[in-house]
DNA sequence: ACAGTCGTTCTGTTGAGCGGAACACACGCG
DNA sequence: CGCGTGTGTTCCGCTCAACAGAACGACTGT
């Protein structure tokens, strides 16, 4: 379910092409049919179509020789979001943090057994990535998504663990499942996670849950992450990990009473 | 092109009644297959279909016998909001302008025939309206709009008033093509647009046009909005003008130059 | 003028998206 | 307890529409 290589075919697979194409037209900023219809091996006339479509429905707009994502889809995000209003509570207090470690921070939220970030905020000199709002990325290979599996009940952490493809981002990566039980555990005593290069190559990041404060259960986890060269020592042991798990206390607190 | 009620099919129906489905899990706050099959007149099979496709795409989520809009939607969201760089210029402006007077504030971009908001901020007291990040709007019945249809080139303001339907939204509200004209003659004159309750009753909004600070095309607009019992006197006619006209001007400089 | 793009249009075919009916399950009520 | 009604889900054929491929203009740089 997690994954997006599904074996079993989508029921409505003109509805699938579509997204396909708009994924496409999302990574690359942009781009022209024939283009499309070679990255995604179909024909350009079928390509054509869906864009028209889609142009007609305002999710796509032409700009010469060029499609784009329309803007339509912010508000289809922006709605999406509302149900999870870990994010409002959320904003102003990450952002301060950013202000004071001078790094990224971000915000995650898990859906269907993947960590999706809701919001990110960028210090003038974090290190710029691929990751964004809305990034989709593994529980078990970010420290977000340790911290957040930490947390959760057994029953739910079987279930997660099962659909989880342990395949290798980086030499650093957790590969194992009893490792990453141990980890978790060791994690869930110390309050927070941490994330040695094993999804960026000369990224480190540091992880805490955001529980919720009257029930304990998880509602999301936030973390700081930057370059290997500044994330050394105590700053990145010590002092980062209090900060990281200090505003995650407070959006907690925030979340639950509001 | 810019109405949803387009009378050529579009060619793709498939894609076309997936994006009415999650077009409708937005509105509502997520709901079930009946429900949905019975409000788009469908059949619930094929309801369904379309669900469980979306769903396996990660764009829309099940919870029990409800299904919501995936947080999916933030990244294509995201990604289309990336090639309007006016954004990221206007954010902190923004917030700036709305803390000054206390109401709301809304950073629109033209796209295809119409507007959309890609950023609001909301003070403690503003009014909580339908509007949001990624709303529609009409350029004819709104402070921003004006301000960007005021400075627009003859031959794309043509092009864009042929698209409008003057169905008249509130007894305020402009629904002659000339008067349209003579106004917008005025705002370019003056600097900024009013909307006296032609959108909303009850509410009056001012919009300045963002100006690129080199060759003077016409990027967006920016408006600050809120309730006629606030919005009177000089503050309403010269002081918020001043105010949202020096961020827009601020937003165009920065906009060019970055 | 030519060959190389690009996007667009056309047409036939087949498979897939569709509606309708039947199913399983959870309620609430007498 | 059954019943009635409400879910969401599954099944199954029929037909229409989504698809591939080829042909068409319009450009662009030889």
């Amino acid at each position: 379910m997690a994954r997006d290589d599904t074996p079993n075919a989508a029921s409505v697979g003109a509805t699938e092409r579509s997204f396909r194409i708009l994924e496409r037209l999302g990574e690359r900023q942009g781009c022209g049919v024939s283009e499309l219809a070679e990255s995604l091996s179909t024909s350009k006339s079928t390509v054509h179509n869906h864009l028209q479509t889609l142009k007609e429905l305002g999710y796509v707009v032409q700009e010469g020789d060029e499609y784009r994502l329309g803007l339509q889809f912010l508000g289809l995000g922006d709605r999406a979001r509302q149900h999870h209003d870990l994010y409002h509570v959320a904003k102003p207090e990450t952002d301060s943090l950013v202000e004071a470690v001078g790094e990224r921070a971000q915000v995650m939220v898990e859906e269907d057994g993947v960590g999706i970030y809701v919001y990110q905020s960028l210090a003038d000199q974090a290190v710029r990535t691929d990751s964004h709002i809305g990034t989709v990325v593994d529980l078990h290979a970010t420290s977000v998504g340790k911290a957040y599996l930490a947390h959760l009940p057994d029953d739910r952490l079987d279930a997660v663990l099962d659909q989880v493809a342990f395949d290798d981002q980086t030499p650093s990566t957790l590969t194992d499942a009893e490792a990453l039980r141990t980890e978790l555990d060791e994690i869930a005593e110390r309050g927070y996670a941490f994330n040695d290069e094993e999804r960026t190559v000369g990224m480190r990041a540091v992880g805490a849950p955001i529980l919720s404060a009257d029930d304990g259960r998880v509602l999301g986890a936030i973390s700081v992450s930057g370059p290997t060269t500044r994330m050394t020592g105590t700053w990145y042991h010590e002092e980062v990990p209090e900060m990281v798990a200090q505003s995650a206390q407070i959006i907690g607190i925030r979340a639950t009473y509001s």
